[in-house]
Parts: structure tokens; C-alpha cells; sequence
DNA sequence: GAAGCAACTGCGAGCTGGTTGCAACAACCG
DNA sequence: CGGTTGTTGCAACCAGCTCGCAGTTGCTTC
């Protein structure tokens, strides 16, 4: 295990009618490597360390085709960029929209939350492409606490 | 009812020792204004219908301090702008992915898969701030269909 | 109801995150 | 090896906001 999966995602590109060349090599090396979310401009900078001529431009570029042979998934969590995985890996996400920490949701509870919304509505979440803001227990905390400072202050 | 809100809101905003201003009358009015869900372009030009003079940049700082007051959410479904509601009015979202349809989420279920997300994991989802993106049966429907297709030519 | 303070506004420049057009380049096929 | 065509780097561009600043205006006080 391991690098196993960079030729396996290789030849599939091939095998949609691509080519392999050194820039999708260290995206997809990128990709693989075991990491929490990756932003764009955090693989960006990761293929750079290795090939360093890789322009942005290409690497989104290798991205959307990666996403387009259903390889890759990206999601927007919250505000600022939006986060890249493999679809393979892919789960549930928590994000809490004051400290951006992302909490992970284990299958079994996304399976049940996506049945519940599929049996009542016509729609169907995708398990592998969905985040839920909310916040996690410390900000819960801080944040009641300081709406109760603010009451305070205006009585 | 209808327009108290309207005096309510602006109420809220002057006690936290913010002023009543034409433009941000417009704007209270425009978020009072029963519709769906509304880009920042939308509410905008919402505005400048009535108050031509008024600069983009004036609404999102007018809806910044709605927010930091607690008055109005905004939410980022999906890739494009975000939009932005009343906080009292609000519920969860399902977004499609495809075709950007949202289907509103019935309190009682977005409530159950609050509670079974907060019992399992330290994290309280927002109901009234919480959005899951997936397809709307159409799509969903297009979709495999299109992959139908995609693996016919490959075969 | 005039004066004054400070919040608010319009304007335009700037920023982030991403997309696109284009000419040069280089996989892969034969 | 030579041709075809997908891929790349570059730079210009775009959407969606955000910010700095000078001028304006709401609210308070006298």
C-alpha cells in the first residue's frame, strides 16, 4: 500500500484518452500522499516542492479532469477556498464556521442522515460531496458565553 | 404584519448604536421582502431600485453589521456567490450540485439529524445556519444516465 | 434649530481564488 | 522518427468581495 493508487489513477487518466506527464504525476502523488483537507493553493505549493515549474493554471486544470473522471472530489467548506480529495476517501465533513476545524463523519451516521433525506425528500446527498457548518463544542461554549457578555452589557 | 419587521430590525440596529440611514432602510426592506434565497447581486439591485445611489460595497458592509447583530445569515451553497436571510426565518438547505435548486429541509428532519450528529460527535450543527449539497432527483437522473453513456463509448 | 461628533456612504482600487486564450511543447501512435 | 493532438506556462482576465479615504449625514447636545 501506499503509491499503489498514483499508477492506478494514472492509467485510468489514460484510460479516459489522457496523458501522463510529469505535472499530473506529482498532482496525483500530491493527492495520494495522506494529509487533512488540501486547499488548492496547499497542493499547488506541494507539486512545486517537487516540480517546481508547474504552473497554477495547470494544476487546477488537472484537477477539473481528475474530477471529471470522478478521481477527485472538491468541496467548499465555509468561506475561503474550496478543498480537494480523492472521491475513494471521501466522507461526510464537519465544519465549524469560527475556527474552521473539520470534523469527519463516520459512514455508518452519514449512510442514515443521506437514507432520512432521500425517503423524505426527492433528493439524494451525496455521501462522497457534502459539509455541514456548525460549530464544534469549544466554540459552542465561547460563543454562548459571549452573547451572554453582550446581554450583560446592554442591560 | 409584513412591515413591522422592517422597524423592528432597524430598532435592533440603533440600539447597538448603529444610525438609521436611507440605505440601510433599502436594505432591511429588501431582506423583509418574502422571496427565496438571495445573492448579494440580488439584494443589491433589489436596492438600487428604489435607491439608485447606493454602492455595492455599502450593502455588504450594511449586511456585515446586520450580522454582526445577529439580524441576517449568510450561507455559501455551493461554488458561486453567497446568500444571504433573515436568521428568524431560516432552516436548512439541500443544494443541488447541477442545477443550484435548493430544497428547504422540513424542521423536524433538519432537527433529527442535528440531534444525531450533536449525541454522536462534540458538534452542534446551526439549524438555522446548514446546508448539504447533493443532486435533486432530475439531476441525479441525468447524471447516471450521462455515465451510462460515458461507459458505453468505452466499452 | 445650529453645531459638532462620529458613523456611514460612494468611489475606486485592491484582493483572493479561480478561469481562459494562446502559442509552444511533448506524449503517444504508427 | 515524424505527425497528431492533448497538455502546459504564461499572462490577462473574471467574479465576488473587501478596504481606504474623503465627503456626507444621522443623531445628540446645547
Amino acid at each position: 500500500m501506499g503509491q499503489p493508487s498514483v499508477d492506478r489513477i494514472l492509467d485510468q487518466l489514460r484510460g479516459s484518452g489522457g496523458r501522463i506527464t510529469s505535472a499530473r504525476r506529482a498532482v496525483v502523488a500530491a493527492l495520494v500522499e495522506p494529509s487533512d483537507h488540501r486547499t488548492a493553493e496547499n497542493l499547488i505549493s506541494l507539486v512545486q516542492a517537487t516540480c517546481p515549474d508547474v504552473a497554477p493554471s495547470t494544476v487546477y486544470r488537472i484537477l477539473e479532469s481528475l474530477e471529471e473522471i470522478g478521481v477527485v472530489v472538491h468541496v467548499h467548506l465555509g468561506h475561503g477556498a474550496a478543498v480537494y480529495h480523492l472521491s475513494e476517501a471521501s466522507h461526510a465533513h464537519l465544519v465549524c464556521e469560527d475556527c474552521g476545524r473539520v470534523v469527519e463523519v463516520p459512514p455508518d451516521l452519514a449512510k442514515s442522515i443521506a437514507d432520512g433525506i432521500r425517503d423524505r425528500l426527492d433528493f439524494s446527498v451525496a455521501l462522497r460531496h457534502f459539509s455541514i457548518t456548525g460549530r464544534c463544542r469549544a466554540c459552542e461554549a465561547k460563543w454562548s458565553k459571549a452573547r451572554l457578555r453582550h446581554a450583560d452589557k446592554r442591560a
